[in-house]
Parts: structure tokens; C-alpha cells; sequence
DNA sequence: ATCATACTTGACTAATCGGATCAACTTTCT
DNA sequence: AGAAAGTTGATCCGATTAGTCAAGTATGAT
């Protein structure tokens, strides 16, 4: 479980749509390049991976952009990082298959496996909630 | 946590070692390359860095060889994954510091964390010791 | 209608990193 | 002396990731 940049991104993107659910039209790219700092065309490049996972709906043409398409308790960190990042490398290596080389593998299995349970049980839901807490304490600061 | 080839090879050679530190001559690269697969002069990058942690004794000259300086039980994977692998990455997006941002890094420092602690709880000697039972099965089949 | 806005697609580049190799040298045993 | 081993430092290669570009298409606003 490496976590590159554009699962980062792709979390950030998704955070920001689930916070803005109930507005009317569409959030454009531009904006959520500018909010969270992602470079522009590679955060279109995820939301189009986004897309075709089913999770975001684009709206095209003048007053278009993203909007979630999925209930943010049903999607976990997990899945988006495995949608879009790298699907699953676990060890690649051309040791020879002995006894010593099984054990350490089923070690780092069982440490991947912990990673991944921690982001499993984390939905996008939670983090949003937990985000948009935070948003409200900055406004008082 | 990502578990590359290095930390692989450099757990194989330790196990080696280890099972063999009764053994009065050390132990020569060319025998852990053989008996493990693993592309010579890679190994003896490895144990380059294995020696400068003080994990490994190395013999110089005719019948030299390496030999583990350390007790088995004292040695955890996350120990020999942090000195031979990349030394903590942490993802280094240039996204902007926001709530979200925040969020997102914590849940991926829990992830890694969950990783370490299986590793941290893995000590060599358990390993090791679980290999020689399992060598010992495969002599009789 | 037409123009500006915004998404779509696909190819393309640039930098980084892990894996692996080589050659020249030193030490030590026999 | 000579063979066997380890030592060092430089170097190379290929894959992956991060990030870019340009040409095209759809749509709302005027």
C-alpha cells in the first residue's frame, strides 16, 4: 500500500464534492485545482479514472464540472486507492521459492493487510464530516 | 511502509545468518546468493548497509564471509526495513495545507502506522526459527 | 447563432527511483 | 605467491510516477 500523489488528490477532489452535495450546479475543475493547490491536468487526469469508476458525474460545457455521484458513507479510502493508484504490487522479487522466503512473505502480507484495514473501515463520509469540523474552527480563528 | 526487493534480500541474507550462527567459519555471499536467488553483487550492496548498522560481522579474505552480530530476538523487521529501504517517504504532495489536507495525511499515517506495528512485532529469531521447522517438514516429504 | 466556458481524449515528456552491474583494490588463508 | 573473499565507488537501465499539451466537443449565456 504506497499512497502516491494522486490518490491524495483524488481524496482531496472527492472530499470537496461530497461538501458540496447539495449545491445546484456542478463544482468546475478550476476551483478544486485552486482550494487544495493540485496541479490542473493532472487532477483531471484522476477525475477521469474517478469517472469511470462511477463515483463522479461530469457535466460538460459553460457552468459544468464534477459532482459526486455515490453516498460518501458507501465509499472508503481503500477503494480509492485502489481505483486509482497502483493495483497491488506485493513484493516482486525472483528470490527462489524456499521456506525462508514464504515466511517473510506472509510477514509483509500481514503488514500490508493492517494498512489496508485501516483504510477500509475510513469512509469518505467520516473524513468529509471530520474536514468540515475543522473548516468551521478555522472560520473563528 | 512499501517492502522493496532490498528489504526482502537483506531479511533472507539475516535469516541466513542467523541459522547458521552456530557455525564456526562465516558465512560467504556466494552460498546466500545461491541458496536464496538473489542477484549477487546486489547482495553485497545490501550487506554493505546491513554491516553499517552493526547487524553483520564481515571476514575478509580466503574462507571469510559474513557472520550476524546481534541477537536474533533483538532484531525486528520494521528495524531491517527501515535501514535498508527508503527512509520514510510520507507523501510529498504539494497540495496546499487545508483541513482536508490535514485529514487525509492523518488517515495515511494511521495506515502506515498499522504496518510498522506488525512489522515491529516480528523479531528475526521468530522468523528464523519458524523457517528451520518448516525446513525441517520439507526433508522428510 | 456564436462565443466563452469547461469537460474529453490521447499522446507525450521529464524526473525520480529501485534494481542491478562492473571494475579495480585490499585482505587473508594456504 | 596465488587464490578466494570482501570493499568501494561509479554507473547504468528500465519502470513508474508526476505532470503537460493540444486538438476536439458539448453547453449555457448573450
Amino acid at each position: 500500500m504506497t499512497i502516491s500523489a494522486r490518490v491524495h488528490y483524488a481524496t482531496l477532489a472527492l472530499i470537496e464534492l461530497a461538501l458540496r452535495q447539495s449545491e445546484k450546479t456542478p463544482v468546475a475543475v478550476r476551483e478544486i485545482t485552486r482550494r487544495h493547490g493540485i496541479p490542473g491536468p493532472f487532477l483531471v487526469q484522476i477525475l477521469r479514472t474517478l469517472r469511470s469508476a462511477g463515483w463522479v458525474q461530469s457535466v460538460r460545457g459553460s457552468q459544468g464540472g464534477y459532482r459526486l455521484a455515490v453516498e460518501p458513507a458507501d465509499l472508503t479510502l481503500l477503494e480509492i486507492a485502489e481505483a486509482v493508484g497502483c493495483p497491488e504490487s506485493s513484493c516482486q522479487t525472483d528470490a527462489t521459492d524456499t521456506p525462508a522466503n514464504r515466511m517473510v512473505h506472509e510477514v509483509w502480507d500481514a503488514a500490508g493487510e493492517a494498512s489496508r484495514a485501516v483504510l477500509a473501515r475510513t469512509t469518505l463520509a467520516e473524513i468529509a464530516a471530520r474536514t468540515a469540523q475543522d473548516d468551521a474552527v478555522m472560520f473563528y480563528i
